[in-house]
DNA sequence: GTTCAACTGTAAGCGCACCTACATAGTTGG
DNA sequence: CCAACTATGTAGGTGCGCTTACAGTTGAAC
């Protein structure tokens, strides 16, 4: 058994290399850590797990991209996250919640490192400054559902979309000639889960942003043309 | 300078002792780390600190209560949690937050102990429990603040109210023939900050809670009569 | 090339809760 | 006791965005 651990020539992928908690391990805890890991493949389109599910593994994405949702009893749903590429998700885990509280769902087929709960716990126990870096993610996180609780509050849904539309440039934008070309496709339906509003607001307001010359868009396909006057709009009131 | 460490007599009331983070320190640890604790003094009504002040520092609360909330550039506000004797709060400095995103008011005459961000880290950098009790404390915020956001999103004033008066009711109810007698004072003003709404709103349902019979109000003084039924309605639709 | 499903466009109607506007009632302090 | 302030009661007008409803469009599968 050992010895199928000691043939394994050099890879390129290790989970544990993908793995952006494990930066503050030493060379030796990482190649321990990386026993503990494992693959898991998912197609498009496929649940990684429900709200209610036990919540005992930490998820780094390998390749693909993940959606987390919260998910109302009547099938509203309010997008928290897309997580791409060696992104962490499920790190609720160590901070006490042993329930899912979000819907997480592969958007593409994906490839995921995970790694138990009690093997992180255990590997923090010794190494503080892995117990810190958690710390960390967590703080992000919270931000970044604290952005989404003041600006449903705050914000009407044109400031939101808008606030949204420059954020997902900022994650998948490529410069183009004057404008921004959004890398991934998404659809108005993605995007009203973003915001917290409907498939129908959202055409519309994307309509009137268009009309505006604000952005121009094809199926599935947005293009910022204006991103400054975007931006305006998301502080002014 | 270490002579009047010496000298102190035993206190009932050591800063420290209150301190629910230190729970997992040896007593040599514990009495270290109060050496680098103090307490403050707040008026009622007084600010301890503003959004986008520096955030460097722990607080717990040794006497008072005191209110976190969001705080719009137009003056608009969400109230996020109070936190009474003993709560720990302003530890998203640990998680790598370095201004305050929140305002903190004392609500009455209050004593907080304090530690800096610093020696926290410096303790938890030793004790790995320590870190991961933060966590804890990180993942229960973040659970509080996703309820706010799910409730804003999900659910009407009416249901935001009734829930948030059993949260109350939950914390700080004396149970009183057939009913659940608030301890606290609060004003409407304050109950819509806590569910996100207006004052008028929020006088007018608790007028349709009272006819009901759900409650019954004094001037600033609230009793549940029917708690189940308030609890019916927050899971209806 | 046809079928089917997913995605998008558009618009009328409506409802909740905010906003505005006062009136009244306690409470505090002189 | 009176003034000033804070808390509460109430109600009409208004607007944003959801709901409902349907039509058009694109792409993929067969």
């Amino acid at each position: 058994m050992a010895e199928t651990a000691v043939r394994q020539k050099p890879q390129r992928f290790w989970c544990v290399e993908n793995f952006s908690l494990a930066d503050v391990l030493s060379k030796e805890e990482r190649e321990e850590m990386h026993r503990f890991m494992q693959f898991k493949h998912y197609k498009a389109g496929e649940t990684v797990y429900f709200p209610g599910d036990p919540n005992d593994t930490v998820y780094s994405v390998h390749k693909g991209r993940v959606r987390l949702a919260y998910l109302d009893e009547s099938g509203k749903r309010l997008t928290l996250a897309l997580m791409g590429q060696g992104q962490v998700f499920g790190e609720t885990t160590l901070a006490g919640q042993d329930k899912q509280r979000w819907i997480a769902e592969a958007m593409e087929d994906s490839v995921f490192c995970v790694i138990p709960r009690d093997v992180l716990i255990r590997f923090a126990e010794r190494n503080p400054q892995l117990a810190l870096k958690v710390n960390k993610l967590v703080g992000e996180r919270q931000v970044a559902i604290e952005n989404k609780l003041t600006s449903l509050l705050f914000k009407g849904v044109r400031e939101r979309l808008a606030q949204t539309l420059l954020q997902l440039a900022n994650e998948y934008g490529d410069p183009a000639d004057d404008g921004i070309q959004l890398s991934i496709t998404i659809t108005h339906q993605d995007l009203a889960y973003l915001i917290g509003s409907t498939r129908e607001t959202t055409s519309m307001i994307l309509g009137e942003f268009e009309r505006d010359g604000l952005i121009s868009k094809g199926r599935e396909r947005i293009r910022l043309e204006e991103p400054e006057q975007l931006h305006a709009m998301i502080d002014a009131v």
